[in-house]
DNA sequence: ATAAAAATTTACCAAAAGGTAAAAATTGAT
DNA sequence: ATCAATTTTTACCTTTTGGTAAATTTTTAT
């Protein structure tokens, strides 16, 4: 009984799996309509269950958009530091920083089109964290692009509007995917086009930085 | 009462200033909210006029959303068509296209947004108009793009994937202002800071293409 | 087996939303 | 000045929505 963390009843556990699959709904929805256009009713109707038992679970709308919002806003901190390996070239660096970005557009892209929906409203919900969160690892990567530059290792380039459009070229595979599905003429991005799609832009950062091989 | 074209009434005019009132309070809230999200009342709120006299002038919502669409595409085509002036360097062509399309970031900052929450959205509205007008002139565009490959006019490059990369690193100015001005320190961005913008993604590009001053 | 706790369903509700219908007011043409 | 056309307002109506409250069912601990 107070041993709370360890509790894996047939409840817990299918509590567990009720709400990560009504975390999963909402973000498909949610990332189709954006906060204000989704429904309670609809969330619950994806994952399969009764709008006033989604209530139970997560009593209002604004708490389960927070919550989804969360989840996405943890995977992309975790897997995009920057600084963390130190000792490396910056082409190895940048090349790494491509794929890991590209491959969360690959991976989420629900969560990255409802991060997109709610920065594109104005950011009611995640300024504070963009403020917070976001702008002190901004400027300590910025610094380190600086020292880059400064050291030669990299050719002048503008760092802040650098990182804007990696975030750009990467983040438009997740928010804008039907746009190219449309234009490659197919149904749904592959492997195959996310991996061309990886090189593209990798190629493209790499030889506008023109960054030198050795060291 | 025959002519109808050239009528210029008190209330003809009016009607004009009106509905362009309108679609311009329209886009500011579609901008922010979506289609879903958007309400009648608040459009008519902010076109300062009252909801039932909003429907006169638009009957419904669909309708409305549509003409706001409309007026951005009408925009975009005939700012974006990237064959028109031949015998020019693919440099001088790639310079004036993302500097036209980062005007229109800069200018139509609410119609930009508009349109990205359709993309995201899965294109409900769009995806004919993408299909039927967007992809043969992006066809076309390739290309182009290709033959300057084959020419050795430029280095390498995958068409497909050069076209999205500019997109988004234009888009992104209108579409994530929030978050650039959380990072860059400011209430909004101002000229200056387009400039630099055009300025980095331009030299982004036309570094990465390689593209040969000498014709 | 049984009482307590957790999960689900049923019954509502007030506010917001898109829209219809028609009356009232304003403007235009003669 | 007056009648027709246009514009605006007033009154409603239905559906959707987020949410409350309580009854019912299921599961867990003893």
């Amino acid at each position: 009984m107070l041993d709370k963390k360890e509790k894996r009843t047939k409840q817990s556990v299918n509590r567990e799996v009720l709400e990560s699959r009504i975390l999963r709904a909402a973000e498909i929805v949610f990332a189709s309509k954006g906060f204000s256009g989704s429904s309670m009713e609809r969330i619950a109707e994806i994952a399969k269950i009764s709008k006033q038992n989604l209530i139970y679970y997560f009593p209002n709308k604004d708490l389960l958009y927070r919550r989804v919002l969360k989840e996405m806003l943890d995977i992309w901190i975790e897997k995009l530091s920057f600084l963390e390996v130190q000792g490396e070239t910056p082409e190895v660096i940048i090349r790494r920083y491509v794929s890991e970005k590209m491959a969360l557009s690959r991976l989420y892209p629900n969560g990255s089109k409802v991060f997109a929906h709610e920065i594109i409203s104005g950011a009611p919900v995640l300024k504070e964290y963009l403020i917070s969160h976001l702008k002190p690892q901004f400027d300590r990567d910025v610094i380190l692009v600086k020292s880059w530059i400064n050291k030669g290792l990299i050719d002048c380039i503008d760092p802040e509007h650098l990182f804007f459009t990696i975030w750009a070229a990467t983040q438009t595979y997740a928010d804008f995917s039907v746009q190219m599905e449309v234009l490659l003429g197919k149904n749904a991005l592959e492997e195959a086009d996310f991996q061309r799609a990886e090189d593209a832009v990798t190629e493209f950062v790499v030889r506008a930085l023109g960054a030198k091989k050795n060291n």
